[in-house]
DNA sequence: TCCATATATTGACATTCATCGAAATATCTG
DNA sequence: CAGATATTTCGATGAATGTCAATATATGGA
């Protein structure tokens, strides 16, 4: 016997969703999302900055840091001491929105 | 001595950092998000036809189901011997909104 | 009642991840 | 060069997570 649902059309593309799960697993994090939150009224702030913001030590920031620039989603510039990380606005908008479109 | 970034205007709210965070981790799955595309194109199906759509064996669907469930991504109605699952698609809508508010 | 089927739960295991302390790297200043 | 400061990297550790096999629960049919 088999249930009423519909039939077995449209099979998940799974490269899809393993690119957007990864993006989101970038943003999934409580001080990750607090880092974007942060940058997002910013043009740019240092490390120091970023960290004075949160209850975790810096070293933890620059892992969270490097996770979410190797996700895309903020780049660096260093100058002299300091390296200074900004939002990749656009590329940040076009991923949310190629999700959004998935849901 | 200083860097040269703005003011520590703005703390971050981190109650609302974690309840986003926490719909993000609920998405960040390449089966969820899958299970949630697949749902997006059916008013519901049973879980005997979303497992049919992964390479994953029956009880994890039943728990990325739960998770997705208690996340309020989607809701199950019971009929005999099946549920049937389907988008809870206006929450989902104003979480993913609220969460691009952030961002 | 007895058996088959659909789904959920449990327990175990391997992997990933967030965090920390310590050390390394890099840059500026005296 | 020597010391100070900003940031990154490394190693370890405990917690969370995805998966499976086995079992449990529930429902329908003979």
């Amino acid at each position: 016997m088999r249930c009423g649902c519909a039939t077995h059309d449209g099979a998940v593309d799974r490269a899809a969703a393993d690119a957007a799960a990864s993006l989101l697993g970038a943003l999934a994090d409580p001080i990750r999302l607090g880092i974007v939150e942060l940058l997002s009224g910013h043009d740019r702030l240092c490390v120091c900055d970023i960290s004075a913001a949160f209850p975790v030590n810096q070293p933890t920031i620059s892992h969270h840091l490097r996770l979410l620039r190797e996700a895309g989603i903020v780049d660096v510039v260093r100058q002299g001491r300091w390296s200074h990380y900004g939002l990749k606005r656009d590329a940040l908008k076009r991923a949310t929105q190629h999700i959004l479109r998935l849901i």
